[in-house]
DNA sequence: CCCTAACCGAGACGGTACGTCTCGTCTTGAC
DNA sequence: GTCAAGACGAGACGTACCGTCTCGGTTAGGG
């Protein structure tokens, strides 16, 4: 019926554009060659849009297509990455706090995850939106996780009424962060989590 | 006098090579021209020769007769920073963290030393060499000092006995550089490092 | 009638195909829009299908089912090109061999003769086909009208008996070539076919 | 002495430029490989500047550092070229104009001089410095030698007094030109500039 | 009177070459 | 032997077309 097509296209605001469509397969390809290149230690400005083409098996033309310039590409390259936070039982703040640690833990361990995290913190001076988009995307949900657990720590007794939750949560994620960049060399022990836990613990519960 | 002369070749282990002296003022020149170029947020891929050459008012052959690669360059120039710590009254734990706490903060409010610092954690991968002097120079040292002070905390009984000193490191260290790179923009407050201490104090004193 | 199908069908050699017929006026509109593009000055391999396509109004694809290759379009395009020769008296050879060569001074002067005849020159090398057709649709017929009034000239006693008829073409020919290439700038004079005619007479006839 | 040096200076009239000179060697390099390609049957726009750079064994920029474009190295390239007048015996004006004549047809008969002369002929409208250049080098030489020999013909009255220079030079080179461009395909025939002279000279004679 | 098959335009695809830029190395004359 | 200047080969940049491919949408005859 031609009631359905116009509706149709009422319904999605804009007739398709003409020609060939863009390819998904493409799209995918490129981020994902960028992100291998990204996680083989290469820095943004040794990334090039020419390697990356190379590796996806794509023109330069289909990325430039799709992003004006590479930290445009970065960002959204890095956009995909999922980072599940872990489902907490909810039984005990302490249990709470060492699972979300732990996954922090086992985050470092990986070798994409570390070097989205020396990008992030180490080019955000020269490329802001990349800064302010993985904030938004990987630290915010976790400081919330954290915060969250905190306060809930807090109004149930388990935690000091006073506490200050920012410097909780500083405390705890600063630990972590400090074993995995300045720690002993290798892996992070296992119970590295539950020891810092342990250790801010003792201070914050009353 | 024979003697001067003596030692001198004894010291120096060769004579003095014939030909025009190297000059002191382009090494110092190309020294500050790389940290230079460094504080203004470039990265180590980013820095490149040509740049520093110009910078300093110097050829690139200049450059490449004393150092082989980008990186020797880059380690020596990194060297050269001073980071003093702060003379510690010794009187109470307390006082003497805040005080080791507190150079960290105003070390991190330096555009100079937040860029060495990025370097140091982000480009370490790609740069063994570097990381292993910075750490030797620059964090051991700080690391050093804050175990010095929480150990003597141990021992006059201002501190938990059974207080693990890494992880009292750690958590002061962490929660100082947690603020520094992912709490709220601009300038860490005049009074986080009392705030640190007093919340690790909180759980760290018996 | 079925009568006309069957002729139909006998006449054209084979059934018409399925589906919609190609359009000639997108057929037309290429082929001249490729005229206009080589009479621009442009050579074969400036010649982009793309600016063809442009011009024409008309997708690539809608000369790449027509035409395999560039070459293939560009001999059908100058295919097209009529190049009528001049009516003779007959009277008098002078008067035809003037009658001849001044149609080859109007033709020099036509800007996308000059190309047509450019082309036919210098790409020759690399399109064999396109020299094979203009010689033979182009040169062949004035070469032949000039050997018939040559030999008509030699039959009534006009020209030396002795004459090289290829020769005779070659000079009267040749002369006007090299005038219209190598000769002063700007248009050919108008008297110039005479006075090549009456040169070459001069010594051609007895 | 010192002297000598400053005398060299004055000399020169400027000081040699400082930095690494500009090597011979390579510029020889990029010019043989120009004349290469173009000897290959390659048009002006045919040839790319990276093919050059890398038959040259050449980086782009040592060619881009000498010509700011391809029409300013092609214009160079050509104009190295030698085309050296045959020797005249000055005997008779026939030998002359023959000598003359069948330089031209061996030169005919090289590869590299054909493809020179196409582009001159084909890509002059293009490229107008070319034509300018290749007439002065090229054709105006032919040209003056043809001119002389016929007005020393006309003096001593091997040629008619009456000949009009222009038009000799023309019938002759024309029918030349013609034949090695549209005469029998394969090389030109050994009596041609033999049998070419004696058809003009019929009728240029008195 | 729709079905169907080839046509049409538009435009994305993987490539190649462009002319520019900057890299780290090499080569020169002056000091 | 060191210095600056600057040419060198190499190769990435972003752009422009190449010839091919895939879309949604015409045509027009034959069922």
């Amino acid at each position: 019926m031609y009631g359905e097509t116009a509706m149709t296209i009422q319904e999605t605001g804009a007739a398709r554009p003409a020609g060939r469509p863009r390819s998904e397969k493409a799209e995918k390809a490129i981020i994902d060659a960028t992100l291998d290149l990204l996680s083989e230690g290469m820095g943004i400005s040794d990334l090039s849009i020419e390697a990356i083409a190379s590796k996806a098996g794509v023109g330069k033309t289909t990325i430039y297509r799709r992003w004006s310039n590479k930290e445009d590409l970065v960002v959204d390259a890095l956009s995909t990455l999922k980072a599940p936070l872990p489902p907490l039982a909810g039984t005990s703040v302490r249990d709470d706090l060492i699972s979300l640690l732990d996954a922090m833990r086992q985050e470092a361990g990986n070798q994409r995850n570390r070097c989205v995290m020396n990008i992030a913190m180490s080019e955000a001076d020269r490329y802001p939106q990349l800064l302010e988009r993985f904030v938004k995307r990987a630290v915010e949900p976790r400081r919330q996780a954290l915060r969250d657990v905190i306060e809930r720590g807090i109004a149930s007794g388990e935690l000091r009424a006073d506490l200050d939750v920012g410097m909780g949560v500083a405390i705890l994620s600063g630990a972590m962060l400090w074993h995995s960049k300045w720690g002993p060399a290798g892996d992070l022990p296992a119970d590295l989590a539950e020891r810092v836990v342990d250790a801010a613990l003792a201070g914050i519960a009353p």
